[in-house]
DNA sequence: GCCGTTTTCGGCCCGACTGTTTTCAGTCG
């Protein structure tokens, strides 16, 4: 069973528990160890088996006994018993922002609605508006959040996302007494969905500001317009939250709106142990009662005796206490990446030219770029044969002659073939600069078999990288069957370095197998697959998932100079 | 249900908003 399966299901608890008006504190509890399952770096089964399961934040006896129980039967008595007390759709009620326990209970004692579609129904039959603490506006909000709920589609990528804030920013840039404009929250820690985007910001003129913003072309509708903070709809109904602090308060606004949700609880829990009490204002000593601003985050986290801690590890798992003690790495930066490694050309299914995409990273200020068009196999996005990859490499040695300040490499995208097989001659292979091979097809074989395809390619010496390890497409396509961790460990011991694909659609590997990934020793690579030159600044969002892993520069292949990247293929 | 520089028992993050109330419960981030 899949660690996201049991953290569902832990969640579920948790949400039955609260509907049964259980001790919220054993609700938060459920939550708590769902969280951690969700962020575990190794698979839950395999705690099962090594009985280190107790070890994991928020997991203790109970829960322990629980997880086991699942995992090893795919069963959970407790959880059935549960499900049981109550009406099966009556968890989709919570899911509706303005219904929590309280009211979703309510509802069902009162009018037996069991379902979302009931709850509609009793709307349209002007039954709601009538039960106690629930009125004409309470019910007119609760029917648009359904509507809206249906219309949108959950959380976006964070591509689509960083879009929208671009485009906003610059034309809040324009706005005078505006300053310090930035995304926080999810954004900010570069997930790779956002639900909804938060722009902080300090001005003089707050209100104006806000006015500002509120009259922006973008913004379809305004749903809340203050002196401090406003929240609009944009198109897409992707909401947009803009809050303005005075100068001096921003650092604690930044850490607030930042989160994550459990690194700020984490962090209160301990300011209160030390008799502080944090928010989003500063951090007021509790015994005198004063309160202490902050303008940057840096002073905020020094003033709790803490080490800056980077956005990206601001999850929850154990930053604080290596803040405690100093130990936060520097984790990789855009700035430290010197080439990319796996870019498409006009000669297979990419947009631009060679000699257009080597501009463009030599106007990134790369040493290197690595060209990788697909390969012919199965007649995929017009691949190259062996006598096409051939003038290929011909046309490369031109240009690098022609070209000056960037050395274009010259490798290949190569089809790992259902049997594990690749999709060229090792002969063929070995006269390239370098190799990336890639899952693109029979994507529905089962796990022992896609894991034994993958670890057969990766044992191929030829092969240098292994490309978007899951094949998934965010929104669109979900992982293949893989046992990421047998691939992990035989990227270790063949020495395959795996790829962190930058392209916003996939961000694949995830955050959480490139974190176990460095554990490894894993030598990783963080590239774009850029099918057109725009598509070269993608590069931060792979190095979002690589920080999101706690990575370092010298985790990551392509963060190495020309001439080392060159002695590191050995051809 | 978890957990320990006060604790193996008694705590468990903080503030704001909304709508319904005449002081606050419920929900959210």
């Amino acid at each position: 069973m899949k660690n996201a399966e049991v953290a569902k299901i832990l969640q579920d608890i948790a949400d039955l528990l609260e509907l049964k008006g259980e001790n919220v504190f054993k609700v938060r509890a459920y939550q708590k160890a769902a969280f951690s399952l969700e962020h575990l770096p190794v698979e839950v089964e395999q705690l099962v088996r090594e009985d280190r399961l107790k070890g994991v934040p928020g997991v203790g006896e109970a829960i322990t006994k629980k997880i086991t129980e699942l995992v090893t039967t795919g069963h959970l008595q407790y959880y059935e018993e549960l499900k049981a007390e109550f009406p099966e759709g009556i968890s989709a009620l919570l899911d509706i922002p303005g219904i929590g326990p309280k009211t979703a209970m309510l509802l069902t004692h009162e009018l037996d609605i069991k379902s979302v579609e009931d709850l509609e129904a009793a709307i349209a039959g002007d039954r709601v508006a009538s039960l106690p603490r629930m009125g004409e506006k309470t019910v007119e909000n609760i029917r648009r959040h359904i509507q809206a709920l249906r219309r949108k589609d959950q959380r976006i990528p964070i591509g689509e996302a960083w879009m929208v804030v671009e485009e906003i920013s610059a034309e809040m840039r324009k706005v005078t007494g505006l300053r310090n404009l930035t995304p926080a929250g999810s954004l900010r820690r570069f997930r790779e969905t956002i639900g909804d985007i938060d722009l902080m910001g300090t001005a003089d003129n707050a209100s104006e500001v806000i006015r500002a913003f509120t009259g922006l072309p973008q913004v379809k509708e305004v749903l809340a317009s203050g002196t401090t903070k406003a929240s609009v709809v944009v198109a897409g109904g992707l909401q947009v939250d803009l809050r303005i602090v005075e100068h001096d308060s921003f650092g604690s606004l930044l850490q607030h709106f930042t989160g994550s949700k459990q690194h700020n609880i984490n962090l209160r829990e301990r300011a209160q142990r030390m008799g502080l009490s944090l928010s989003e204002y500063g951090i007021t000593d509790v015994k005198t009662g004063k309160l202490e601003k902050f303008a940057t985050e840096e002073a905020c986290y020094r003033r709790q005796g803490l080490e800056y801690i980077p956005p990206e590890i601001r999850e929850g798992s154990d930053e604080i206490e290596r803040a405690e003690r100093g130990t936060i790495p520097k984790l990789v930066e855009v700035s430290e990446i010197k080439g990319d490694l796996h870019v498409h050309t006009d000669w297979s299914d990419g947009r631009g030219s060679i000699e257009a995409m080597a501009q463009a990273a030599k106007a990134l200020g790369y040493q290197y770029l690595g060209i990788s068009d697909h390969s012919a196999g199965r007649g995929i996005a017009r691949g190259l044969s062996v006598e096409r990859l051939r003038e290929q490499r011909a046309e490369i040695q031109k240009l690098n002659e022609q070209i000056a300040d960037i050395r274009i490499l010259s490798g290949m995208e190569v089809d790992i073939r259902a049997d594990g097989s690749l999709d060229l001659p090792d002969e063929m292979l070995k006269e390239l600069d370098f190799v990336i091979a890639a899952v693109h097809s029979a994507m529905n074989q089962d796990e022992p078999q896609m894991t034994g395809r993958i670890i057969r390619a990766m044992e191929n010496p030829n092969v240098d990288i292994l490309a978007h390890p899951t094949c998934r497409l965010l929104k669109e396509r979900e992982a293949v069957s893989v046992d990421m961790e047998a691939v992990l460990q035989a990227a270790a011991r063949t020495g395959t370095a795996l790829e962190i694909n930058a392209m916003p659609s996939r961000l694949d590997l995830r955050d959480v197998h490139a974190y176990r990934a460095r554990e490894l020793g894993v030598r990783l690579v963080i590239n774009t697959d850029a099918h057109g030159p725009e598509h070269l600044s993608f590069i931060r969002f792979g190095v979002g998932v690589a920080r999101r892993g706690w990575c370092q520069s010298r985790d990551i292949l392509n963060t190495r100079s020309l001439t080392e990247i060159i002695a590191y293929f050995g051809r």
